[in-house]
DNA sequence: CTTGACCTTCACATGGGTGTGATAGTTGGA
DNA sequence: TCCAACTATCACACCCATGTGAAGGTCAAG
C-alpha cells in the first residue's frame, strides 16, 4: 500500500511516516514512480512505534528494541551481543517502572473520579 | 528546604524545578531572601510530576490531574465539574492504553532477552 | 571583609516530534 | 485532454522539555 493508505489505517500522518523512516524505524520499497510501497506488516510497526512514543519512548531507543518486540523472537537470536542486552534490560526495567508507576495513578484516578460521582449522586 | 536541597532529594535539577513552578505544577512560599522554600511533601509532588513527564504526560495534562492524585481524595471532591470528570476519565482511560501497551512490549523484550540467554547458555 | 556556595532573574540555544506550505511529478477518471 | 487526488522533496516554524550562561543578590565561614 502507498503512505496516504497506511495514514489511514495507522492515524500517523504522511509526515511522520516519511520522519520514522527518516529515523530509521521503517523501510518501505520504492514503486518506479518513487512512491513509496509499504507491505501489509508494517501496520501494526507503525502502532508499536506510536505506542511507543507515547510512552515517552525516543526513536533512537524505539530503534534499537523495535527488532526485538516481535512475537517470532526465536528467528532473531544469533548473535549474543551483550551490549544489546544491557540495553534490553535497562529498558525492560525502564517500562517496568513505567507501568508501576502508572498503575498507581491510574488506582488514583479511579478512586478520585469514583469520589466525585458518589459526592454527585448522594449529597450535593 | 530550598532549592538545592529538593534537587538533590528528586534528582531533578533547579532549572526544571523553576519551570514546573512557571507551569503551575508546585508552587513554593518565598523566603525574605527571595529565595524558594519548598515543604517536605513538594519531594513527592516532584517526583510524581517527573514520572508523568517520562511517561509522556504533558505539563498541562499534569497540572490539571495533579490535584486529583493525592492519597487524600475525600477532601478535594467539593465542585462536581462534568468537564474536569470527562477529562480525568480521558486520562484515565489513556493510562490504561499504556500500561497493557508497556506490558505487552515489556513481556515481548522478555522473551527475548530470555532467548538470548537460552541461545547463549546451549549453542555458540 | 572577603570568599565561596548558594540563590535570583533573564535570555538564548538545542533537540525531538510535529505542522504546514511551496513546488513539482504521477496517475486515473470525466 | 484536463482536472483532481495522490505522491515526492525541501524548508521553515512551532511547541515543549531541557541545557547553559550571564549578571547580580544573600549568607555563612574563615
Amino acid at each position: 500500500m502507498r503512505i496516504g493508505e497506511l495514514a489511514r489505517k495507522t492515524d500517523v500522518p504522511p509526515r511522520m511516516l516519511r520522519y520514522y523512516e527518516e529515523q530509521g524505524l521503517i523501510t518501505p520499497r520504492r514503486l518506479d514512480n518513487g512512491y513509496r510501497e509499504y507491505d501489509e506488516y508494517l501496520v501494526d510497526r507503525v502502532r508499536k512505534i506510536r505506542g511507543l512514543l507515547d510512552a515517552g519512548i525516543p526513536t533512537r531507543i524505539i530503534g534499537a528494541i523495535l527488532p526485538c518486540l516481535g512475537q517470532t523472537s526465536a528467528i532473531v537470536v544469533d548473535d549474543p551481543d551483550p551490549e544489546l542486552r544491557a540495553m534490553l534490560v535497562e529498558q525492560h526495567d525502564k517500562m517496568i517502572e513505567r507501568i508501576a508507576f502508572l498503575e498507581q495513578n491510574r488506582d488514583a484516578l479511579t478512586r478520585y473520579i469514583d469520589a466525585m460521582d458518589h459526592a454527585a449522586a448522594t449529597g450535593d
